[in-house]
DNA sequence: TTGAAAGCGATACCAG
DNA sequence: CTGGTATCGCTTTCAA
């Protein structure tokens, strides 16, 4: 058993106060007894102050959660998701925080209980579908500060994300000028226990997961204003947000009916698995995907480019640093289209 | 402030040790008496056993560190490394860990606090350069578990990882057969504080980081076998492990001398940025990379593949779940050569 | 400067 | 099935 702090003061014939000191706050007593206080921890073996204690007495932990709704391990095969991240480690890095990634349990009761569970400062809720509000809720319930990245802030909330609505309509309104109007609208899973390939959508509202929601209804604004109605557009869901998955999707023969030329996706992966298929089939429609991941640029993918890194960046700093203006807890961060090869014009029908 | 368990147990007027069995040990009161605790707990917004005194009291935090010895925003950068983190975060989800990713400041006295801080119960070292030595040190120092997966593995210790050294033979193995004698290798950081390009290495031993030492002396093999000195290799270094590094560092003049026809690469982003140097020079020669990433594959890339994810799968593996066996606390995954269009003969001279 | 005392919030053993 | 008691290991006033 390695010794404690107590063991350690009693060998140097202090009090445990003192050796507390000579690791917290050097300023508290002389060098020369600092020098040998830690002197004689080393000859111990003392590892320094126990982290968990250290943190029970002092109320916070030094680390922030993440919390991914999907499987922990499928966002590390989510390039967006590992954009994310990647913003959030550099403000944890530049911050001296650590980050807690916390699987959560596919059941309700048990991502409860694992939220309730992480020892952490507050948390980063990333990319909420509609278990977000339960574990948001849980969060509050403990008092902690939280950060989310889904498209509905409530008000008062810390929220860093874009506005999807009106990014999805410009992808969609590229198409439009291009003289496009009969087209697929792709996403992950659009309607809860549905197999891949089309679906029928009464309505966008009828959509659960809020994003998709959005991203649907920006799609569809656009086309609204050229006289294309809802009932009009295709919709396929995917079995997952995954580049096979977006492959799948447009496979069975209904998926994309004879007059289609373009398929708009709400993901670069779904979208790149589009031009997978249709390359396979020998087919030429215009593809939009959703993102700008690195692979999107090299495919030639028109796509609209939201700022993964940032956002995970500036959600890891309102956590850490939170502004006191109340208008400044809430980021809109800028989306951009960015025209490649991978959307043309309609051809004249 | 949120209310602790103890003014629960006030609050119900019972002892504080059944409130706390309410929640961790059901079977020891009586349902009803249980419901009761639960429902003034949730009454009062009591958020649950707070989990930092938990650990405390119990000795364990259900938490794993991962520690990348670069910054850790650069490791979501690495394919290989998410490929790594996928695995970890595989085995830590089905066990219910949770993954505390520890950023490690640059100094040594700050990476020395980062891990005498971490509170985890346990840390899987990912690729030690040759700061690793220390970090063990210190973790060794807390006395906590802990996994490596570098090239070295230190008897008694757990380990899982590859013969580098007989991987990185095996592709250039592949280039001898093809008839290549002249060619560059290339690896991140060959040196400490050279420029990226070519650099002068007497000996293999000279290269301080193990895992690049291990592969290019598994590429020297190879060639010494067909009568081909070490001091005929040209050796290249990069400024870091990424795509734009690769091409930065065979772009000068001196970097493949006039009979070079095959670069052997320490990585593929390495590799698939020399590509693209070549593609841009208009040159062609052929390149190997090392551990097949998923842009492996539409590159056309030559590649030693090596089993990212099974090796953070089995390395948190071995920290969860330690096999008792002694013999099995190191697990040697196998690697296979991927021939694909990146390499050909060698055109006669 | 140094030390004594009082927790931080919970759990586990062991009687009853 | 329930409660008393003793920690877990450390930090932080506050006096001396």
């Amino acid at each position: 058993m390695k010794p404690t702090l107590r063991a350690v003061a009693e060998a140097v014939g202090v009090s445990r106060s003192t050796v507390s000191n000579a690791y917290g706050r050097p300023d508290q007593l002389s060098t020369e007894l600092r020098q040998r206080i830690l002197d004689t921890a080393r000859k111990m073996g003392y590892p320094g102050p126990n982290p968990t204690a250290r943190s029970l007495r002092r109320g916070f932990v030094g680390a922030i959660g993440v919390l991914f709704t999907s499987r922990l391990s499928y966002a590390f095969t989510d390039p967006f998701a590992v954009q994310f991240l990647t913003g959030v480690a550099e403000s944890a890095e530049l911050h001296g925080s650590s980050l807690l990634l916390v699987p959560l349990p596919a059941d309700a009761a048990g991502a409860r209980k694992a939220v309730e569970n992480a020892a952490v400062d507050g948390f980063c809720v990333y990319c909420g579908g509609d278990e977000e509000g339960e574990i948001i809720d849980t969060i509050r319930g403990r008092g902690l500060p939280f950060v989310t990245t889904s498209s509905r802030p409530r008000a008062q909330d810390r929220w860093v994300g874009i506005d999807e609505r009106a990014a999805a309509r410009s992808a969609a309104e590229h198409l439009t000028g291009l003289g496009h109007r009969r087209v697929a609208l792709l996403a992950d899973s659009v309607l809860p226990d549905t197999a891949a390939g089309r679906v029928r959508v009464p309505d966008v509202a009828d959509v659960p997961h809020p994003t998709t929601r959005e991203r649907l209804a920006g799609f569809a604004d656009a086309f609204a204003a050229v006289g294309v109605a809802w009932s009009e557009l295709t919709v396929l869901s995917a079995a997952d947000n995954s580049r096979a998955a977006g492959a799948a999707a447009v496979l069975p023969p209904d998926a994309l009916p004879e007059p289609t030329t373009a398929v708009l996706a709400c993901s670069d992966v779904l979208a790149l698995g589009v031009l997978d298929a249709l390359r396979g089939a020998g087919r030429r429609l215009s593809v939009t995907g959703f993102d700008d991941i690195a692979e999107a640029a090299p495919a030639g993918l028109t796509t609209v480019l939201q700022p993964g890194v940032e956002k995970g960046r500036r959600a890891a700093e309102l956590l850490l640093d939170p502004p006191v203006a109340p208008d400044a807890q809430q980021i809109l961060l800028p989306t951009t289209l960015v025209v490649r090869t991978s959307t043309g014009p309609a051809p004249r029908s």
